[in-house]
DNA sequence: CCAATGCATATCCATATGGGTATATAATCG
DNA sequence: CGATTATATACCCATATGGATATGCATTGG
């Protein structure tokens, strides 16, 4: 078996950093492919192509508005990153509330 | 150009669904490399890889405890998920505001 | 000191990647 | 209707993946 595809969830799909740069973008608001194209300073195709990846983890919906093609943001596919990171975020931030205790009580015996 | 290696960055690796699952199961505390073939139910040269490539971006350390190897979790090398994810929550939680806008304005269009 | 235990590494394979380039399709303009 | 614009798709290629299996290398126990 091979490595899991990048369309295979929203893990995969974000793991391209071209990826993560579209989506940031977008959260300007709606582009057209084209305006993705010059932002990014990829090849069309390219640029399409990782729209389709995008599009089939559910990270960003299309619209027809006459020969152009809108892309938007859908952040809810994000979600499930979020929830999983977001478990550990205590455990680095332990270190700082530990810190913390230990000035509080530096303070305290003066 | 093939796609970036798992050692490329923390978001490349944590793509690989098993190297989660490693991860979850060291939030528990350190282990072993046999305990953690045993909790996911992998052959044991497979999970010694996957646990490369999570050392390599910093994910986990290690320490030689006799024969054994013990693999901590370093959660630190999750933030850059982390803060990449976070600026995007509050588009999602948006979204409920939103759709109420429309549906008010839908109303009133009546 | 030799056998066993605990891990890491090497090799083989099928697969899908991302880049490049060429081409197909759809919509609009003159 | 033909030409142009805006995107999507089809190929070709080099690369590295993850799974399987075999083997190398330490450390420890008898």
């Amino acid at each position: 078996m091979a490595r899991a595809a990048t369309t295979a969830d929203a893990f995969n799909a974000v793991a391209e950093p071209r990826r993560r740069e579209i989506l940031d973008a977008l959260t300007q608001g709606e582009r057209p492919v084209n305006e993705l194209v010059d932002l990014l300073g990829l090849a069309q195709p390219h640029v399409s192509r990782h729209l389709r990846v995008l599009r089939e983890v559910g990270a960003v919906v299309v619209r027809d508005e006459g020969r152009q093609r809108l892309y938007r943001l859908n952040p809810q596919a994000l979600k499930p990153i979020h929830d999983w990171v977001a478990s550990y975020q205590h455990l680095w931030e332990e270190r700082f509330d530990l810190l913390e205790d230990v000035l509080e009580d530096l303070k305290e015996e003066h």
